[in-house]
DNA sequence: CCGTCGATGCGAACACTGTACGCACAGCGG
DNA sequence: CCGCTGTGCGTACAGTGTTCGCATCGACGG
């Protein structure tokens, strides 16, 4: 643990347990993993890296964990436990429906990596955390009486994840040019008119988001908007 | 071009045009690029692998693109050129973004790598072949009388853009296994019911999935489902 | 026809990466 | 006290993206 071996074998080489810095664990590992993914990056992750944070040493990870991307796929499940669902047997449904499409959306801001994790690994997972969300989407549907909960939570999930990591990409983007999201969109804003200005649709919505403001109502409005496109579609769907 | 430098150094170092055989630029480069990312997966594509298929040497890739991340970008707009739109005017605006849909989807699962580079970069490119989707949709939606058409573009894209990754990164698994869907499925089941044993709704999905044969034809009707769901809440914003 | 020049190809090298292997050592059951 | 099992880790290997500087090319000007 802690203690990394002393050149000089010796009586000081004894290790110490040090109790309350925590032991190399498969949670310990996972958990400074997802420090590490959210404040470096995806690609400043190393098994290196990380174990040097741990005080340990670069293999020594490999007793807790397969491989990388078993560290991930660890990683994945362990922030869908952070996405916090209303209480099941919520009367209304779109309230709780909408609350879950927020909770994804904000894990999936929070730990911008995660969507280019999905994109190599589905949600084809097992994963326990993500078993009991699938778990509660199903009964929110299924109470809100929907004849086919599987296929309306596929179609909810799947606007979600593509807007989720269409914005945390973007933003992924706009982080790593080291400027504010309007100083990034202000910079880019010559070359996208100038590469639209063919485009008679395009070259006007592009002026009309250079217009507005604040980037973030933008994606917000975007995101709720859309939700709410995807929750009508839905609600046609239920028995009346 | 094709011929790599004799080691001997005389006459018959002199290179010869074979002018069949494209010289090295940027187009052969992103092509032979795709060819491998379709044929070998993400993680097998490499500037020294590639560079070997072009008959060139690794660091020669470097004249005519500046990186390997900007490789991948080129690859992106070139495979978003696949995309064939119905042809613009068309009277039925629903089975126009039906159409549309579809060749986003075709195409995804045509190049399952899209979705993992997509999550990394979103939508965010500026490419030419991205900009003319983006303005055909925008066409579609702003004859068919949407009152906000880029609102629409956006919804239907993140819904796309999620069911596609999702069923890429789903195929890029089973791939992986070497198995057929079938069999992949099959070999999963056991463990898929079990950790699903204590979920009442899941267990149940699951079930159900297990019962239907076809795995292709679950995929395309989850799709389609999910897209009449999206295209009924749009039609909602229609001015009657 | 020769000399020069910019563009292109590339071998070698650097700093890293994920991970297999085998040894060292701790704590524990007998 | 012995031996076993689980844990840490130093070393090593086969690769990775990319930089640098040199060699060679076709085209062009004198």
């Amino acid at each position: 643990m802690a203690a990394r071996t002393n050149p000089i074998p010796s009586v000081w080489a004894r290790r110490q347990p040090e109790p309350d810095q925590p032991a190399l664990s498969r949670a310990a590992i996972v958990r400074e993993a997802i420090a590490m993914l959210d404040t470096e990056g995806i690609d400043a992750l190393s098994m290196r890296k990380l174990a040097a944070r741990l005080n340990a040493g670069a293999t020594s990870l490999y007793r807790h964990v397969a491989t990388k991307d078993e560290l991930m796929e660890l990683a994945v499940d362990e922030v869908f436990g952070e996405m916090a669902l209303p209480p099941t047997g919520s009367p209304d449904w779109r309230a709780a429906a909408t609350g879950a499409a927020e909770a994804f959306r904000a894990t999936a801001l929070r730990h911008p990596w995660l969507s280019s994790v999905l994109g190599q690994a589905g949600l084809a997972y097992l994963g326990p955390n993500l078993l009991s969300f699938s778990e509660r989407l199903g009964a929110l549907f299924t109470t809100a009486g929907f004849p086919e909960p599987a296929r309306a939570i596929d179609t909810l999930l799947a606007f979600v994840i593509g807007m989720s990591t269409t914005e945390a990409a973007w933003l992924t983007t706009v982080a790593r040019s080291g400027e504010t999201e309007a100083e990034f969109i202000a910079r880019l804003m010559p070359a996208a008119l100038q590469a639209t200005a063919d485009y008679t649709h395009l070259s006007g919505a592009y002026a009309a988001a250079a217009a507005t403001p604040d980037p973030v109502e933008i994606r917000n409005s975007k995101f709720s908007y859309g939700l709410e496109v995807v929750l009508d579609g839905l609600a046609l769907r239920l028995p009346r």
